[in-house]
RNA sequence: GCCGGCGUAGCUCAGCGGUUAGAGCGACGGUCUCAUAAUCCGUAGGUCGUAGGUUCGAAUCCUACCGCCGGCACCA
């Protein structure tokens, strides 16, 4: 049986960070954990390495595309080998046989009748990627907030809108198609607003997937980029996929345009969408203008991988949000790993060292009923949740057995029964001891899928035989520990970490990736953060007629988040009506009496119902909320910029 | 604005109609000595967002409101 998953294909505008080791790490447990149930669990990642916000990346770095996006695809494959996890294909979609793949479904699509050519002209926003529907020239992205571009371009679009009926019916027939369940009643109502056509070809740009026999066409990176998935196991018998594992941004792309595609083409369809939540930094999204980015691989150098991952996977219920903080980390290290397991696992050993000579006595006292009932439940549980994808409970539920182990030992006092000379001392001893070993097995065991290399020193330390990969759930009871092997008692598993010095180690190690990171971008020196547009004439700017004006009046717009109703005073005998998008940065009562700068020479347009006659001007951050410009001596309104 | 979710101990959360509301972490006190100054035991008293309602009985169901989050709409 196989079991085919895959992580999103990452887009090699950004070097990997912390939210792109997140999503891996786990698609690497749950390959683990479908290879101890026996199955063949093949895992693929890849970089999707088209569009213009890569072009334009690679142009701000100076290079050609096909140059600058090897160098940050490579940088992904380092860092999922630096952290040690399980990638069976890494397929880039610049790799030839994508192509090849890409224009398959291209084909047949078509051939299915799903592709038409026409024309399309609207709101595009580069940076996600993203037609905006009905949005208007100049409207900022929704998702980002950019603005968005007009494009008109003959493209040929996908007849996405055939496909309402089916991909409800999907869902319906398969509840358990898009998980969480939240993410699949959102699509649900997304699809139930009803789709429209998907344009699924550019000519406006060169650096993507040519169309076949339409060379001025390359493919919509969302339509290359997902049928990644396909081409990375092209010929191999492992598509459809068992599991899509993604971020919450990006179920969209995955629970509708991906199975749409597919329907289209009469291609199988992927059995399972899990998408997760966000890792947040100080409870805000990480993004790289706010400059709160964390990155694996220092953590993993001062803490290891397997404390990066067991955080990770305890501290956050996978698929909701979670916060990511270094006093959290350490924290749950200390208690959880240092002190829990790593010390269980110490004094186990060093008992059995001690009292039997470094082997395991056989339970010649009986084992406990309790603990074995509790051991067997343990496994049953945490098997249950990992299947659910409840890796946390699977964790909680394991710790509670160690947790009761820890107990048992000072209920036991196996130091005094080493030095007891009572009848029947010995062999309580000897179960005892045999009792905290068979758990600490049982543990290393469950435990492989999320900490592999501390489970398998576990494993190691307890004198077990044979790779711990190979061992299989469904098979795993109490009392399979051979006694009689001798032990090994290596230093700490996981040393006491003190959180100051390590955290300001680890802040270190990050500035230095930071900056490693950046240099892969480097971006020309007087290249300002914004791609260059471009230029124009003075005569094309002098038609922009700029007023500062003064603001009289101002109102939220009643239905909106966004809009503010401005009356703002120009120098002419009425006030101009203008609505902005800028609710969501200032309160109405703040601007009255401010000086902004305004187009006024803008068609009208209507907004809300309100005629909006002119434009406030605004910088708006990557990410951020818009900023009114303003002067910092007064001028009078009226006056016109030049 | 429409739709959905959430608001429970300092923190992260569980409980989702029924006895005195729970866990882990943190904090405080104590204990043991096999162990990584670890373990173990005990303590800490939270109007279960607010106000109503249903019910013999509500954190748990319903309504309204407040706050937060998400999806959609919207953002000249």
């Amino acid at each position: 049986m196989k079991y085919y998953l895959t992580t999103p294909i990452y887009y090699v505008n950004a070097a990997p960070h912390i939210g792109h080791a997140y999503t891996t790490i786990v698609a690497d447990l749950i390959k683990r954990f479908k290879t101890m149930q026996g199955y063949r669990a093949v895992l693929t990642t890849g970089s999707d390495e088209h569009g213009v916000n890569v072009e334009r990346a690679a142009a701000r770095a100076g290079k050609a595309p096909a140059e600058f996006v090897a160098v940050i695809a490579r940088e992904f494959e380092q860092q999922w080998r630096t952290l040690g996890l399980g990638i069976d294909r890494f397929m880039r979609t610049s790799d030839p046989r994508h192509h090849r793949k890409v224009a398959e479904l291209f084909e047949a699509c078509r051939r299915n009748g799903y592709v038409y050519k026409g024309e399309y002209r609207g709101q595009y926003c580069i940076h996600d990627n993203l037609y905006v529907s009905e949005a208007k020239p100049g409207d900022p992205c929704p998702e980002c907030g950019r603005p968005t571009e007009t494009v008109t371009e003959e493209n040929y679009f996908f007849r996405l809108s055939a496909f309402e009926d089916r991909l409800l019916e999907l869902y319906e027939r398969q509840p358990d198609f898009i998980l969480p369940e939240t993410r699949r009643n959102e699509v649900i109502s997304f699809v139930r607003q009803g789709l429209s056509d998907l344009s699924i070809t550019r000519t406006n740009i060169k650096w993507g997937i040519p169309v076949p026999g339409e060379e001025r066409h390359v493919f919509y990176v969302w339509f290359d980029a997902l049928t990644t998935y396909v081409s990375a196991v092209d010929g191999e018998d492992l598509w459809p996929a068992d599991l899509h594992l993604i971020g919450k941004e990006i179920v969209r792309f995955h629970a509708v345009y991906w199975p749409a595609f597919l329907m289209a083409a009469g291609w199988p369809l992927p059995k399972r969408i899990f998408a997760h939540g966000w890792l947040l930094f100080q409870e805000d999204k990480m993004s790289k203008s706010k400059g709160n980015i964390v990155r694996a691989t220092p953590i993993q150098q001062v803490m290891g991988i397997d404390a990066l991952r067991y955080f990770l996977l305890r501290e956050i219920v996978f698929g909701q949000d979670g916060n990511f903080s270094y006093d959290a980390l350490v924290g749950r290290y200390n208690a959880d790993l240092a002190n829990g397991l790593g010390n269980l696992t110490s004094r186990t050993l060093s008992m059995i060292q001690q009292y039997r000579g470094g082997r395991i006595p056989a339970p010649a006292g009986g084992v406990r009923p309790e603990i074995a009932q509790a051991a067997e439940n343990t496994i049953r549980a945490a098997i249950a949740h990992f299947e659910n994808f409840e890796f946390s409970r699977a964790l909680e539920a394991i710790w509670s057995l160690l947790s009761s182990i820890d107990r048992f030992i000072v209920e036991e006092a196996p130091w005094k029964l080493a030095r007891s000379s009572e009848p029947g001392a010995a062999e309580r001893l000897d179960s005892a001891l045999y009792t905290a070993a068979e758990a600490l097995r049982v543990a290393a065991i469950l435990l492989w899928p999320v900490i592999p290399a501390s489970a398998e020193r576990i494993w190691d330390q307890l004198g077990m035989e044979g790779p711990l990969e190979q061992v299989r759930l469904g098979e795993l009871a109490w009392g399979q520990l051979p006694a009689g092997q001798a032990v090994k008692t290596p230093g700490a598993l996981f040393p006491r970490i003190e959180p100051p010095q390590a955290i300001e180690r680890m802040r270190e190690l990050e500035a230095q990736e930071t900056a490693r990171q950046a240099a892969l971008f480097a971006p020309k020196p007087s290249t300002a953060a914004a791609p260059a547009t471009e230029r124009i004439s003075i005569e094309e700017f002098a038609r922009i007629d700029m007023r500062v004006g003064e603001v009289r009046f101002a109102e939220r717009v009643k239905g909106s988040d966004k809009l503010l109703h401005l009356k703002v005073d120009i120098g002419e005998p009425q006030p101009r009506t203008i609505v902005a998008g800028i609710a969501e940065a200032y309160a109405p009562e703040s601007l009255i009496g401010r000086k902004v700068v305004i187009v006024a020479n803008l068609q009208p347009r209507k907004l809300r119902g309100i005629e909006s006659n002119g434009m406030i001007v605004a910088a708006t951050p990557e990410g951020g909320k818009p900023v009114l410009v303003g002067f910092l001596e007064d001028v009078p309104a009226g006056a016109r910029l030049s």
